[in-house]
DNA sequence: GCAAAAGTGTTAACACTACACCCATGG
DNA sequence: CCATGGGTGTAGTGTTAACACTTTTGC
């Protein structure tokens, strides 16, 4: 059974966030330049560390609005890495999370945060620690949880066009689609709105916007929106 | 960025672990009684600390074969919980994960460990803090992880029979299905060797055993293994 | 011989894939 | 007027869900 509390170590708890971003044709990813010694200038998560007095929750979000300016942003929490020398300077447990947000509303505050930076999802440099396995974690996440709710919208601006939409999908699986049933099964799920207005300037003719359909989204959504043809890793 | 590593406060680790089993009509949660002060004789999911020198995944199952005096038991990291409060004797942020063992494994050992119990799923005691939390995510995991893998057999002995499984299916999901469409969905997915034996004295006829297929169970396995009808809460 | 559980096939609806042409517009 | 990207429909195939009767054997 649980042994005393008092004879019992204690670790470091921080909080690693993989930010995923969409800038219209490529998957991205948010990372910082780590400003600390010991491995000083590596690109890693946006990291930080667990508060007293905050949940872990709680503690990402801090540190996401802090590096970012947003707030309410998707943020899920994935696995935590534990080992006991994955962080050489002292022992830390570190708990993954996963955001979603748009490009654009982030590049009003990069000004900001000095040392972040967007790189192409399949150009990533080298990171820090073990950075490398919570992004291979991430995306497998990404992968099933897209495969089956209505999730990449978070990556979009509120009205966006079926190309774009499409576009993403393809980035987040790294596969083509046939643009007709891509339309069919998106359309068919009754999650979006179509609006009256086109989106100019990108192609000749215009595309016609959707935004998401706020009812629907929730329930009716999960029940079959998936897109992807062979199921190959799910967790 | 990351701020000093000095400064930062420390927690206490702890793994819990859900622990499910199957006695062949019901899915079974194993559960043991708190020994310490603070909500003494309480209910709690098996759990136990972080040692210095452990990882996670190590620590959890050496918790559990501590306990269980089982080794190799399927065992899946879940979510981290880490509210401020949720330990009232002092701050724990606590790992989850999540094992299947079967019943009649852990029959043997239970003499050991005095105070571990097998509840009923649907019929479980109050449990310790936010155990119950623990309980509900786990369940969903379960579920999820079911509906596209071939995990249930880790319940089952070695050699089961078609009827079992499909019992098993049926305590996991909560929910009946017709007995054709379910052979022919798991045979089909050509996991299972049928056996020459026939299962003796449950019932009059006899239902022949069958084993997991070790071949073709990790990869041809995962691509259309869905029993669910309706998906109705992926992760 | 009967009760209890095991085993087995068919059909109709739906969902998925593959595939090609016309449309609207800006230049 | 033409190049670029947007939009749409169908046929074939496979998968799923619904459904009922026969078989075996212990008692």
């Amino acid at each position: 059974m649980l042994e005393l509390y008092s004879e019992q170590t204690k670790c470091l708890v921080a909080l690693d966030s993989i930010i995923f971003g969409f800038d219209g044709s490529k998957l991205k990813l948010l990372l910082v330049k780590r400003g600390i010694e010991e491995s000083k200038d590596i690109w890693s998560l946006m990291g930080g560390w667990l508060q007293p007095k905050e949940g872990l929750d709680q503690a990402a979000n801090r540190i996401l609005e802090n590096l970012t300016g947003l707030q309410n942003i998707y943020l899920e929490q994935l696995s935590t890495f534990g080992l006991p020398d994955r962080d050489p300077v002292e022992r830390t447990v570190s708990v993954t999370y996963f955001a979603l947000i748009n490009v654009d509303d982030y590049e009003q505050f990069s000004a900001n945060s000095q040392k972040a930076k967007w790189f192409d999802f399949d150009d990533l440099p080298e990171l820090l620690f073990d950075h490398g396995q919570m992004v291979d974690n991430a995306i497998q996440r990404l992968r099933n949880k897209a495969a089956f709710h209505p999730l990449g919208f978070e990556l979009l601006p509120e009205k966006f066009t079926l190309p774009q939409l499409q576009a993403l999908y393809e980035a987040i699986f790294n596969m083509a689609f046939d643009k007709r049933n891509f339309s069919r099964k998106i359309l068919s799920s009754g999650l979006l709105t179509k609006l009256d207005e086109k989106q100019k300037g990108f192609s000749k003719k215009g595309a016609y916007l959707y935004k998401l359909n706020s009812q629907t989204s929730e329930k009716a959504a999960s029940s079959n929106l998936y897109f992807v043809p062979s199921i190959d890793s799910l967790v």
